[in-house]
DNA sequence: CGATCTACCTGATGGC
DNA sequence: TGCCATCAGGTAGATC
């Protein structure tokens, strides 16, 4: 479900709603979300007590700083919500599977129905920089400030196709299917083009619309697909979904040429693209 | 190194 | 109505 953009959404408004407040009680009643845990006691202990001093984000993983140095680690999956509740009485949404109370009042809510998503408390290597079991993941496309032509060389390294590799979290982290559909159709390039053999002008574009199409999926909070499971913390839709180019658009005209957007599935996953538009 | 498949889950949808 | 297949914003691990 949420890429970059929903993720980094969802880290604002945390930022607003959650810092600075002392977590009180925390309630798994599933432990797979919590699946690097064996028993729930070590991770509700590692949390009760703790003061959240801050929400950063690496790729799509949500980092809640604790104020003893921890950090709680969220990730969100295929079908994870984070929702503010004022309080045990509004009711249990189904598939809830943490609730974090706030001394302070207020509720914290993790809610997945796929359960793909997860949560663990971690340390921060050294320095207060790296979290180990994130040390895998690429640059932060909207972190990270990288010069094309810098950008350029480590495409270029690389001998894959562009969709691969924009999803690729190892090399981009926050990219997914929704985003690099969209970011490769907004530089006119084919999602199985290769890496290696872009021109310096079609790098370029690609380096450029990796940045213009995350910023603006922030900017419109995010793409809620029909099924509507993406919302933000408060409950509300995001509108990306209005401006995608490509994405679920197959059998549509193209907006920029008016021919019909194509869908080919590509290593399991539904792919929509221009044949026209992106050469 | 890269590509491709599988597994992990639940729910919605569409064909028959 | 039911039943079955297919599909869905993700990641990790095995295999070739």
């Amino acid at each position: 479900m949420p890429e970059l953009p929903e993720v980094e959404v969802m880290r604002r408004d945390l930022e607003k709603e959650i810092v600075g407040k002392k977590i009180k009680t925390v309630e798994v009643s599933r432990m797979r979300t919590i699946r690097r845990y064996r028993q729930r006691k070590p991770f509700i202990s590692a949390l009760e007590g703790n003061k959240i001093t801050g929400i950063q984000r690496r790729g799509k993983y949500l980092l809640a700083k604790l104020d003893n140095g921890d950090v709680l680690v969220i990730h969100l999956g295929m079908s994870g919500q984070l929702r503010r509740a004022a309080g045990t009485k509004e009711p249990l949404a189904k598939h809830t599977h943490v609730v974090i109370t706030f001394t302070q009042g207020g509720q914290l809510r993790f809610i997945d129905p796929r359960t793909f998503g997860e949560m663990f408390v971690t340390q921060l290597d050294g320095i207060e920089t790296e979290v180990e079991e994130l040390a895998h993941l690429g640059m932060d496309p909207l972190e990270t400030v990288v010069s094309w032509d810098y950008f350029g060389e480590l495409v270029a390294q690389r001998q894959a196709k562009l969709k691969t590799l924009l999803m690729d979290q190892k090399f981009i982290a926050g990219i997914g299917n929704i985003y690099s559909d969209e970011i490769l159709h907004h530089a006119g390039l084919r999602w199985d083009r290769m890496s290696n053999e872009l021109r310096p002008e079609e790098i370029r574009r690609l380096y450029r619309a990796v940045g213009e199409v995350l910023h603006d999926g922030v900017k419109y909070r995010g793409s809620s697909l029909a099924d509507e499971q993406y919302v933000d913390l408060f409950g509300k839709l995001g509108s990306f979904q209005t401006h995608h180019q490509v994405y679920a658009r197959d059998g549509q005209a193209c907006l920029r040429c008016r021919r019909e957007i194509v869908r080919e599935k590509v290593g399991g996953r539904s792919t929509f693209f221009c044949p026209f538009c992106q050469v």
